[in-house]
DNA sequence: GCGACAG
DNA sequence: ATCTTGTCGC
């Protein structure tokens, strides 16, 4: 798949959150009212100095139809709110390999639950000019009260006085998880469709899936 | 200055 | 994220 050059990787800190905050303001947030449609799921680990990128795409029957994944050295260290420039690069290497034409992509990490709403589903949103789902294990920032401990229960994750995400109890007596919309898509579409794709596990499956082929491959590539 | 801090 | 086995609890 192709996508649009927003601007360069090769980056410092501190040029990283000016194009952030430049950035943010081209974000827009809609209804998704496709009917059918097809999910990608986004995850990445870190065998050595190399990330791994994996995209793993699915239909609305959890049935897998394409993953493609992409290794290269990493090139700027994890800094709390910038993640997206540790992990975009590689992530849209794999995405260049993908064939399917997805309608809607789910990553690891935060969409507008970030300091400058422009969390790596927002970044990568912009970039790929798809609609975005950030699935979060645990918040950035923000505000809530802790949801019931029912499967379902919700409750809104607020920030400098918006509400920017939700943290949902997608099972039973399990740490819940922070749904906040990317790109193309707002708070109540993104909890909707998340909740189309919570199966028998506490992580929606495009991102659980794409967990476990990560580390999978690591393993492989640790081996030779 | 102190505490928080996606993966 | 990563280093790592068993173990307590639903």
């Amino acid at each position: 798949m192709i996508y649009k050059k927003l601007h360069n990787w090769n980056i410092t800190p501190k040029e990283a959150i000016n194009i952030q905050n430049e950035l943010k303001k081209l974000l827009k947030f809609k209804k998704f009212e496709k009917e059918t449609f097809l999910v990608a799921g986004v995850d990445l680990s870190f065998p050595n100095k190399y990330g791994l990128a994996v995209i793993v795409v699915l239909d609305q029957k959890f049935n897998i139809k394409e993953i493609v994944h992409h290794i290269e050295k990493v090139k700027f260290p994890y800094i709390p709110g910038l993640l997206a420039f540790r992990e975009g690069p590689i992530f849209l290497k794999a995405w260049e390999k993908l064939k399917t034409n997805v309608d809607i992509v789910f990553f690891d990490g935060h969409g507008i639950a970030h300091p400058r709403k422009l969390g790596i589903a927002s970044h990568m949103g912009l970039w790929i000019e798809k609609p975005t789902i950030g699935i979060a294990k645990s918040k950035l920032v923000g505000n809530y009260k802790e949801p019931e401990k029912k499967h379902g229960s919700f409750s809104y994750l607020e920030y400098s006085g918006e509400r920017l995400g939700i943290v949902y109890r997608s099972k039973d007596n399990v740490k819940p998880i922070f749904i906040s919309p990317g790109y193309l898509i707002d708070i109540g579409s993104s909890l909707k469709i998340t909740k189309l794709f919570i199966g028998k596990y506490k992580l929606p499956e495009p991102t659980r899936l794409a967990h476990i082929y990560t580390q999978k491959i690591k393993k492989k590539f640790l081996s030779c």
